[in-house]
DNA sequence: GTAAAGTGCGTACAGTGGTACGTACTTTCA
DNA sequence: TGAAAGTACGTACCACTGTACGCACTTTAC
């Protein structure tokens, strides 16, 4: 029987966008109840009523990124009908108006900082790349889309530590032409249309 | 004029060493001055003696990695002759005998992090990364250099996020070999000998 | 209406952190 | 042989942390 009615149905969530705020600003270590709880202008013990551990929210927030990051260049990947797309897919994800802000970048650094030591992190690390590879699997044998996204990581960490100068899109394309055509001069079933620019 | 002798002289390196053993078992995060002094079996006094702050503590111990992470794969790029000995050397920093330990990943890794947020620490980042595309600079033109810093840190990257599979050679060979060919068809003055396996 | 169950939150506790500081020891110079 | 300067370190302070816990308030069942 439920008895009792949240007041504020919204707090819960407000609490979990404050706590992505905190980790994109100051990073997963800086997050704490009290600075979070101020953040989401809640008061501490609301906190620690919606959830009871820290882990644990910082673990729920982090997993309510994989429905929000990922779908961005998953359309334009799964649209994608010759490598010349692809390529154009991967160029636009990377820099372009699909790829993500310094401040997303940041957040998947930390993620993918956290999972180096926290395996319930990993799990979701794990999971935003299995569905990723899954996406390539049209366009590139597993082997190769192992490559697209060690590159794509790359040239984002690249963003990262190198906040103020752009990269250029010749640089990148350049690149990623090579490696998607790779994939098809060795397995010519997958997506045809291979060209040098 | 100098008065008094440190009765201990190797306790300053000590003191480094441990803070490098528990950034890369902990991470920098995990940096507490009582935590490196238990480990280095010395005072807390000793501590704030030689490192006044802690973030001076770290700075210098995660600068000391700059003389002992780069020569590694720093020797066969520059003793590289042809394309061929370039992408060799490149599978060998990524997964054969001159790459890495996972330990040394996840420590370049706790340096990115940092850098994001640090400029001190971004500072020393950047002075590795600069090491690094000088060293390629006589095999590839800047902009393939840094294409192929991405995919290196790429791979390393996933190397930590799967500890447990191992990367197949052939998977990491190609899309090195596609990349470094893009040097000798652009720009046919560095190293030659571009062929394909 | 009243008791029970559930919701929401203020407070307090125990632990850990960086770092300031006083003190003792050692070396050097007059 | 002092005394000053530098070396080394033990201790203590204060800030901040996660979290346990108890007290109100709201809703529901009888």
């Amino acid at each position: 029987m439920r008895r009792g009615k949240p007041n504020d149905p919204g707090r819960r969530s407000r609490i979990l966008e404050a706590t992505l705020d905190v980790i994109k600003t100051d990073g997963i270590s800086a997050v704490s109840y009290r600075g979070v709880a101020a953040h989401a202008e809640v008061p501490l013990g609301s906190m620690t009523y919606y959830f009871p551990t820290l882990k644990g929210l910082i673990l729920t927030a982090l997993d309510s990124t994989r429905s929000e990051l990922e779908p961005r260049y998953a359309a334009p990947l799964r649209d994608a009908r010759t490598a010349a797309d692809v390529v154009d897919a991967l160029v636009d994800a990377t820099i372009g108006s699909t790829s993500p802000s310094l401040a997303d970048i940041r957040l998947y650094e930390e993620i993918r900082h956290r999972g180096a030591r926290d395996p319930d992190v990993a799990a979701v690390l794990q999971a935003v790349e299995d569905d990723s590879l899954l996406m390539l699997q049209p366009v590139a044998p597993t082997r190769i889309a192992l490559a697209i996204n060690a590159l794509l990581w790359g040239w984002w960490s690249h963003r990262l530590a190198h906040p103020d100068t752009s990269l250029d899109e010749a640089t990148v394309r350049g690149p990623y032409e090579a490696i998607v055509g790779l994939a098809a001069a060795d397995h010519p079933s997958h997506k045809k249309e291979q060209h040098r620019a």
